[in-house]
RNA sequence: GCCGCCUUAGCUCAGUUGGUUAGAGCGCUGGAUUGUGGAUCCAGAGGUCCCCCGUUCGAGCCGGGGAGGCGGUA
């Protein structure tokens, strides 16, 4: 064991790639789903709770705790990990992206955004250096570069100006992180749904050099085929030796479609929020809690699922206690989401492990294609 | 008993001087949600406008009668 990270392959099927990543805190398994836990909590959740639904490394969010409970006040009481009561990894988000999605009064320069705050309308500014003492301040094991995400469909003109920025910015970003052996620092790429624009992304990141490189800019409205065409190329164009992270995604498909082109690392509000909003990811589908079939439906979400919403809650009870709007049932549905991503990770991690990729993606369209278990 | 007010969607209520196919919120039936505002958005179903009679080219709206509810009063 080493206080240095690193990222080990042990096993390669197709394009996609099977390893650990070495933390300070702990092994992260890769493919890696990290759950988001935003504001100092995956919702719903305690960390006991997401260790054992089999995750590694959780999301912390710049944005949102600079703003609450402050990133200062999150060191004065011993860094997130302490703050949170979780041990294992924690990788922040830098802020650019809620920057753009959920601050009012944006206005965007080469030094970096300025912005009020959703919260409470006070004037904040995120650049690649505050975005570091943030990060910094709350303790993250792997810190994200400060970026510019821009909306899909886009101009050229303007991804391209937008990418070029957030290179800079990465940059800019690189020399203040500075040397902190122990923490890693991702840098993100841009460039839209252009593939010389991400190539000149890769290139740029790859000359200032980085622990883990991230593909940032997709599932913001260009849809799953745009995705996964630029997905084709853009892992390939990213170090080989170091751990690829998608942003944002995804959907279990999206996952999968992602670890089969060469992306080692994925977080997604989709499990947790949809738990809260009545939407259960099964083998057979998606099942939506709230559905009127349900009422009377003594059966468990999954038969085969053993998760402790599956052990021991049918249908009928989520299904009434979620329009009852009680907060079991956020709980049960979040932990039967999270132990469904986490079992989807494992078994492609075998699967790469074993050489058989192939076959494990073909059941498990299959199994998706036969729809939710039969109403009674 | 008398006086006043009320009755419109499952619920709470708008409804212009009488004028096309009577609306809203919630609820209900579904859908969306991808680097989380426990958020938000979209679509749909649902009506004997309490009943009867009348006036009018035309009534949720005006007149008469009746029923039910709420309040006041003796």
């Amino acid at each position: 064991m080493t206080d240095r990270f690193s990222f080990d392959i042990h096993g390669r099927d197709g394009r996609a790639r099977t390893g650990v990543i070495h933390t300070r805190r702990g092994e992260i398994r890769t493919p890696a789903f990290m759950p988001v836990g935003t504001a100092a909590t995956v919702k719903a959740m305690l960390p006991g709770s997401v260790r054992e639904t089999g995750a590694d490394i959780l999301l912390g969010n710049t944005y949102h705790l600079m703003l609450r409970p402050g990133a200062e006040r999150v060191a004065r009481l011993g860094g997130l990990h302490r703050f949170m009561n979780w041990d294992r990894p924690i990788l922040t988000d830098s802020g650019g992206f809620q920057v753009m999605s959920l601050a009012d009064l944006r206005k965007l320069t080469e030094e970096g955004v300025t912005f009020a705050s959703h919260i409470d309308g006070s004037r904040h500014m995120l650049s690649p250096e505050t975005s570091m003492q943030i990060q910094r301040h709350l303790g993250s094991d792997i810190v994200m570069c400060f970026d510019e995400c821009p909306a899909l469909p886009g101009a050229r003109p303007q991804i391209e100006a937008s990418m070029r920025l957030s290179m800079r910015w990465a940059a800019r970003s690189r020399e203040a992180f500075g040397d902190r052996p122990g923490h890693a620092l991702f840098g993100i790429q841009q460039g839209g749904l252009e593939q010389d624009l991400r190539g000149e992304s890769a290139e740029a990141l790859k000359r200032i050099g980085f622990d883990g490189y991230a593909i940032g800019g997709l599932a913001v409205g260009e849809g799953q085929e745009a995705m996964l065409g630029v997905l084709d190329y853009a892992p390939g164009q990213l170090p080989e030796d170091k751990p690829r992270y998608l942003m944002g995604v995804g959907k279990p498909d999206d996952i999968v479609g992602a670890v089969q082109r060469g992306v080692d690392m994925f977080d997604c509000v989709l499990p947790s929020r949809s738990g809260r909003t009545g939407q259960a990811f099964t083998r057979r589908g998606v099942v939506n809690i709230k559905n009127a079939r349900h009422a009377e439906d003594p059966r468990p979400l999954d038969p085969e699922c053993t998760c402790p919403c599956c052990s021991g809650y049918s249908r009928a009870y989520l299904h009434h206690v979620f329009r009852s709007n009680e907060i079991i049932s956020s709980m049960l549905l979040t932990w039967h989401n999270l132990h469904y991503y986490q079992e989807l990770m494992g078994g492609l991690r075998r699967s790469i492990a074993e050489g058989r990729l192939d076959a494990f993606v073909d059941d498990f369209h299959a199994e998706r294609a036969k729809g939710d278990i039969d109403p009674l």
